[in-house]
DNA sequence: AGTGAGATACTACCATGGCATAAGCCGTGG
DNA sequence: CCACGGCTTATGCCATGGTAGTATCTCACT
């Protein structure tokens, strides 16, 4: 483990400390302070945070059910190595539930949703083109958030979170660059219209060429560094 | 809480505490042993099942995600109650899944597969005719199981597990008759031909209309006994 | 009688200690 | 030199104690 891996980051005694690790690992996972195989042990995270060793197992229970960490009993936890097979799996179940939200949304968009897509795709192109990665995936995130939860599916949000971990780690890998975001809001700006004329064959085929483009991105990174893939 | 509702049910000390707590509590709650709205307390789970509280929180914790119980922190937990929009989200998101699963399935179907699904429709044929749903539901929870794990994606399985809950409990209201059970098993064969001659498209619409099935199922119930609903 | 404040009895939450088990080391015997 | 067996050390797992917070109940006061 890095030496101050945790500097910075401090927990709020008010809320529940579990959720707060469990939130604050899978940051440090996806963004890759903790490699891949690196070996996290309950007890060095929990003096590390200043916490007890309960949430921080309750967390790392949480992350093994996201096959972001490999739990193996009485002997140790580690990251989980990227496995090809299961980011692709990842990516074809995120398809699956993305494209049916889209095009359910499509069917009868609330004018809630219009507006706030519509305010996020503004925002998207001011944080483009001021070209801060670090400003523009927290909007990307909102997108797909903001269509779920906006047709009134929850739950689909959080399944569709649960399997983004294993993609976002890979695609961590390579922060876009202005051209690439640019890009990618204009695939939002094609989804967005889709719903807002309310055409549900367009939303899905736009959606699923969205996320496609995701996945060009990671096959390529899969090509260029094989390192540091299981 | 039912003056004896753990009897009969005994854990392995050899195994994972926490992980058949987990289960046992979700069978519990899904076989209706713990009714919705009822109050479900760490403490008196632990003593219960003897066990310590740590390993019984853990489980609730799993549960929690999948919304079959709600938290309420410093209050306390309680089976959550059937809330007819969400067994309606869980149905959607099951049908997204369970539909591409199926696709693409049929696009390059194993051998093992196959045979598999082969063997396990002959058993729901010999279990219908006998009539015996507990003998079936087993099986037609494993003809699920087989087609996402037997395609190469385990991961699938256990994202069409944790939304199913939702819905077992409310089809666990009304057991299948031998017709009923009949009808079903009839549609696996369904599945199974257009997976066997590989037409992803029959294999994708004829799951879709099996699962429309168990839908309508619950609508009728929800109908019939809106007591206990939410 | 109705209302509000305080005591009380719960709850889930976190901290901590002891435990069994599995891997690695190290000396011993072949 | 190699292989095997006991020992050390680490881990995650479970048990249990203490704490903060919330709802309810009681009783004084209006």
């Amino acid at each position: 483990m890095l030496p101050n891996a945790a500097a910075g980051y401090e927990l709020d005694p008010k809320q529940p400390i579990g959720a707060q690790v469990y939130g604050l690992l899978k940051r440090m996972i996806i963004g890759l302070t903790f490699k891949p195989n690196e070996a996290l042990s309950e007890k060095e995270l929990a003096v590390r945070l200043g916490v007890s060793r309960t949430p921080v197992r309750e967390a790392l229970i949480r992350l093994a059910e996201e096959t972001l960490v490999d739990v193996f009993p009485q002997r140790g936890t580690i990251v989980s190595p990227i496995r090809v097979a299961e980011v692709m799996e990842a990516q074809f179940l995120r398809e699956a539930l993305e494209a049916a939200v889209a095009r359910r949304a499509a069917e009868q968009p609330s004018t809630t949703l219009i507006r706030d897509l519509s305010r996020l795709i503004d925002d998207q192109t001011h944080a483009a083109n001021a070209g801060l990665p670090e400003d523009y995936m927290p909007l990307d995130e909102a997108f797909h958030r903001t269509i779920s939860e906006g047709t009134g599916m929850p739950r689909a949000w959080r399944l569709i979170q649960s399997v983004k971990g294993q993609m976002d780690r890979v695609r961590f890998l390579s922060l876009p660059n202005k051209a690439h975001m640019l890009l990618l809001t204009e695939q939002h700006a094609e989804i967005f219209k889709a719903i807002e004329t309310q055409d549900p064959d367009r939303a899905e085929a736009a959606m699923r060429h969205h996320l496609k483009e995701v996945l060009k991105t990671i096959q390529e990174l899969a090509a260029e560094m094989p390192a540091i893939f299981a």
